[in-house]
RNA sequence: GGCGCGGUAGCCAAGCGGUAAGGCGAAGGUCUGCAAAACCUUUAUACACCGGUUCGAAUCCGGUCCGCGCCUCCA
């Protein structure tokens, strides 16, 4: 079975043929970084890095881009306010998202080529735009694309013109635009842009928005690739325009599939920045809980779908996070006893397996992937119980389980834990008093473990300590 | 107004024509010195509502009611 993506483009799940058999070009939209990420900024870049560890679960190579927006309305507001460069103030951002997605345990992109670095490649296509009639500039000094010229414009968002209602809004500058839906692909300087500037064949200015993924995302991929990712709200205008100037200036279909998340919701409502009801990560971090709770948690969700995201949900993330710890644990001391039900493990874990790779290539269900996960713990636990699962066949079920960490990245199947001496030391003393049958001597000794953060459980194989969740 | 998404158990969430995955929670049980973990049983005659198509619908079609998103910077 091929792996099936739901494409924007034609609005259908269908399958997935590379460009190059074997190879995947793929592009995704970055942060802003003009601030901490947040929550629902972060479903797209798990999305995303899910998509990729499955296209290689499924045997491709992956080249994958991610930009960073280093220069727009914001972070240019925001670095005046702090005092600082554009440069320096956004390389604070920068560093701040790699820290985020590393632990949400995100795969890190090829490259990460920054908007500022690549002013000469969007000039460049500027220029052709201009050579080819898409692009005029108006009496306000900014340089647009004509939408007019560009008949397939809305193939993507499936938008009518005609239908469309201009902002409430309409900024001054705007009157200068041929038509409301044109966009900016070189804003004239502003003395509100301070020093952000940059020289062109159209005067001194900046970039438009939507010019710099065509730039990079070109130079990197090439002027046609397979793959391009964002969040809904990215598909209009931003891709709908970026498509449009890079098709126009290349003369090429610009990208074969166009995968979009849906939202992730607070109260019923879409968490955003300008809402101010967003978490970042650091705020979540702060209520205790990790990235890879937080990861788990968007993993529950199938992507397309809006999430609704609470700590009851972290707490419930937690819980299901400790009963696959309790597993791995489990079998790592069932696999030194003697072999036992290597066959039927392995039948078992031929389904799992199937189960796993179909749910997850049917459009990326990772609700199913999970519940596949579930599924073997399940039997296996029961197959422990009964002795019909230990030695070698635990060592398979641990090599499957690294194998679904290919694609779900937390489940921890080799993160061992230590136990410190004096931890040891309480334990023992415990398992002495049970032995003697003092179990007053006994329950003291386990309360201590406990305020210290420990808990112990007793085993047919003698006592087991690990740290409370 | 245009485009689009969704309403499945207490909560989260799969399923998308063949008779309701999974997780969390809750109740009972087995095991245990007691626990914990694990396992077992129970927890939606039913998928917003009303019609229709079909041998058969949560799944397809029509309508109604709610909720949300985009059309303006936004993952």
């Amino acid at each position: 079975m091929p792996v099936r993506f739901y494409n924007t483009l034609r609005r259908f799940v269908e399958d997935f043929v590379p460009m190059t058999p074997g190879k995947v070009g793929l592009y995704t939209c970055g942060p802003t970084v003009y601030n901490f990420a947040h929550v629902g900024n972060f479903r797209a870049y798990v999305f995303e890095d899910v998509l990729k560890r499955t296209l290689r679960y499924a045997g491709l190579q992956v080249y994958h881009i991610m930009n960073l927006t280093d220069v727009d309305d914001k972070t240019i507001r925001d670095s005046q306010k702090a005092g600082v460069s554009l440069l320096e103030f956004t390389q604070r951002y920068k560093d701040a998202f790699f820290e985020d997605i590393r632990q949400l345990r995100i795969d890190p992109a090829d490259a990460y080529p920054s908007a500022t670095d690549h002013i000469p490649e969007m000039i460049e296509i500027i220029r052709k735009l201009f050579e080819k009639g898409f692009a005029y500039k108006a009496e306000d000094g900014s340089v647009y694309f004509s939408i007019a010229k560009f008949p397939e414009y809305g193939k993507l968002a499936h938008i009518d013109l005609d239908g469309m209602r201009p902002g409430a809004r309409v900024k001054h500058d705007e009157y200068a635009k041929e038509s409301v839906a044109d966009f900016a692909l070189w804003k004239a300087y502003d003395e509100q842009d301070g020093p952000v500037a940059w020289d062109s064949p159209w005067g001194r200015g900046r970039p438009g928005w939507h010019i710099e993924c065509s730039a990079m995302s070109s130079k990197y991929l090439g002027n046609h690739f397979d793959i391009h990712c964002g969040g809904i709200d990215n598909m209009f205008p931003h891709h709908e325009d970026e498509m449009a100037q890079s098709e126009a200036a290349n003369g090429c279909t610009f990208v074969n599939y166009w995968l979009h998340n849906a939202h992730l919701i607070v109260d019923g409502e879409k968490m955003s920045k300008s809402a101010g009801n967003f978490f970042t990560l650091r705020d979540v971090q702060q209520r205790g809980y990790g990235g890879r709770e937080v990861r788990w948690v968007l993993l529950g969700t199938h992507y397309r779908q809006t999430l609704n995201f609470s700590f009851r949900e972290c707490d419930a993330a937690r819980v299901a996070l400790a009963r696959v710890d309790d597993f791995v644990r489990r079998l790592n001391e069932v696999r030194g006893q003697a072999d036992a039900g290597e066959p039927a493990t392995v039948e078992r874990l031929t389904q799992s397996q199937a189960d796993f790779r179909a749910s997850l290539e049917d459009d990326l269900n990772t609700s199913g992937a999970l519940g596949a996960l579930f599924d073997l713990v399940r039997d296996v636990n029961r197959m422990m119980d009964s002795g019909q699962c230990a030695g070698a066949a635990a060592g398979k079920v641990l090599d499957q389980l690294r194998d679904f960490d290919k694609v779900l990245a937390c489940l921890d199947v080799d993160r061992e834990e230590a136990v410190p001496a004096e931890i040891q030391a309480l334990v023992d003393e415990r398992q002495a008093a049970r032995k003697a049958k003092d179990f007053p001597r006994a329950d003291t000794a386990r309360n201590r473990l406990l305020e210290l953060g420990w808990v112990v459980e007793d085993t047919a194989k003698g006592p087991r300590v690990k740290r409370k969740r």
